[in-house]
DNA sequence: CTGAAAGCGCTAACAC
DNA sequence: GTGTTAGCGCTTTCAG
């Protein structure tokens, strides 16, 4: 490594130093550039002399192949972009890691397109897709380039692979790699209701969001399956985060009559509104119970812990770098992939009073 | 943007889709495409007419230059590349926001290293940066490629500029984005000496890294200031994660003498350690006062809220990102920026019982 | 202000 | 199994 960047060879002085070509090699290892190329990208067409030959002379030099060069020559740039609505979301960044190990393991480098809610962003990284600067794509973020919303518009055409991760793109036909929402708010609900609550509050996700739709079917089939009626009086709206659940909170604060449960469809929403709850001087799970969603690391370590649903975010992660890893190298791969999610029962949710 | 990706000027129809170069452009244009080229880059050399003409083809053709050729002709790849220790570290996922934002303004992408650890993938992205696939790289994670600890063995020469962020580099000339460890941790210190303790813990961070270091010499700062001997045996060894947070509070929890305030440097440690205690039955901050370090967004609605030091993250990661953007351009830019950090005082300290 | 032409460093076709 | 050669698509001299 100390060799890094440095011509071979030659002298170790002071002298100009320029990183070293497939030139280079193939000289120093007495063969043609072919040949140096080939003993890195097929070596058993290679005879082992002259393999070796080249691998010694590699060391020699540090020699580095150029990406640009390789990508203009083969059209494949081992890139693929991620395009997610928040980085900072701590929800993504296990997803995050689960994507990166696999890709790096594949010999493929990540590149990050944080959303941010900017439809400038999403110009320039399908302008920046359509360049040809990555091989394929994992949206995370539930439409495609140039679709603001499902239905509208045409997705501009994007001759590459791409994975849809946790919110499925109805309209797309790609791979799509999930847990069951619906099943899963359904049994969350069951549960409230099997302790005996039956006044129980549902605070959303964004409106018009895939992951919000499922789950929300799923608190009214899990409603059905107790024999309790949808009260729409009941539904707080949210958006995900910290703050909308402290909202919420503020707002179950003031009513007189209050549910005896709260299902929060994100465990930040869950855990900003315990905390409101809790500053107002109710006790959490004897007056009021609350469930998350998501399983993100503060849930256990939240004051109650918190009783939520465990999405294997890493693995979701893993399996949709694979999934597209595959169709990048031609390998065939499934149309759907869901994972399992798991009831985590904790201390926040309790029979009601 | 619907032609993205497809050749201009020809048939609408299924006609095989092939991306537009540089030729199909000046063709359009009937210019040369050096005339193309330059009234991409340098606007201001080429006359208005042919100007014109050329955003025209551009336009028609929904042109998208070659990154790849590009990159081979001009040696820039408007990358840069972000080594950090740990992807879903929630501290992180703001600095990277701040990062993306402000390279995303400059023109420029991001590649994400998440090292995890492994000195494999650390050479491997070594060999990444070393074969120019970016421009510069912003450190976060306290050493240079292939050196593993400060002052072991020699840096890998890289040719590109570098930037630290958060961690300083000891050994390495580069500028340095920071805030002021020492002093926060002896602001924070001499809080709870304020406030009567006389018995403080303090839980560390990894050893050997530069903030941990940089943290206790400020603790002991503190108790210097006030007045208070510092005692080895107050001492507890964390990591910055929750775990280590819940291991330091079960430490605590089992001893018969506990400390009447405990300063964890980071909140990830205060969540879990708050956790322990008060599964254990201790009050907080009755028992025990609690305070963290970073002012994550989960300090605010942990139970009780935590006082901490609020680092400005985002701003963190955009000036290093600005920086990083004045040297790939030529600019001068500082070698070292400071960012002040500010007491946050909420509710898990209190005066001693 | 504009065009012709020479590569950037590599891989893939094609010959042998 | 190996070498020769022709580009990938762009920027950048160098002339004019």
């Amino acid at each position: 490594m100390d060799d890094l960047g440095q011509a071979g060879g030659t002298e170790p002085g002071d002298a100009p130093v320029r990183a070293a070509r497939i030139q280079d090699v193939a000289r120093l290892a007495d063969v043609s550039t072919a040949t140096v190329s080939r003993a890195l990208a097929t070596p058993e067409r290679v005879s082992p002399e002259a393999r070796a030959r080249v691998l010694e002379a590699i060391a020699k030099t540090g020699y580095v192949p150029n990406p640009a060069a390789r990508t203009l020559r083969s059209q494949k740039t081992y890139m693929v972009l991620v395009v997610l609505p928040d980085l900072a979301n701590t929800f993504f960044s296990k997803i995050l890691r689960g994507i990166e190990e696999t890709l790096f393991e594949a010999g493929y480098g990540m590149i990050i397109s944080d959303l941010d809610g900017s439809p400038e962003k999403e110009a320039h990284f399908a302008a920046f897709t359509a360049a040809g600067r990555v091989d394929g794509a994992i949206l995370l973020n539930g439409h495609l380039f140039g679709q603001s919303r499902e239905g509208e518009g045409q997705p501009a055409r994007i001759g590459i692979p791409l994975v849809a991760l946790c919110e499925a793109i109805p309209s797309a036909d790609i791979p799509h790699i999930e847990i069951d929402n619906r099943a899963a708010a359904s049994r969350m609900t069951q549960h409230l209701a099997g302790l005996g609550h039956r006044r129980i509050t549902y605070v959303s996700g964004p409106a018009n969001n895939i992951l919000e739709r499922e789950r929300f079917l799923g608190f009214k089939d899990g409603l059905e399956a107790a024999g309790l009626p949808f009260d729409p009086a009941l539904v707080i709206p949210g958006d995900y985060t910290i703050e909308s659940g402290v909202a919420a909170g503020q707002g179950l604060v003031a009513r007189t009559t209050r549910p005896t449960a709260v299902f929060c469809t994100s465990d930040e929403m869950a855990i900003g509104l315990m905390r409101t709850l809790l500053s107002a001087g109710l006790r959490v799970p004897e007056d009021i119970s609350v469930a998350g969603f998501d399983d993100i690391e503060f849930a256990a370590v939240a004051e109650p812990s918190l009783t939520t649903i465990h999405q294997p975010r890493r693995e979701l992660g893993q399996a949709a770098a694979t999934v597209l890893i595959d169709l990048l190298q031609g390998r065939p791969a499934p149309k759907q992939i869901r994972l399992e999610t798991e009831l985590v029962i904790r201390n926040s949710v309790a029979p009601p009073g």
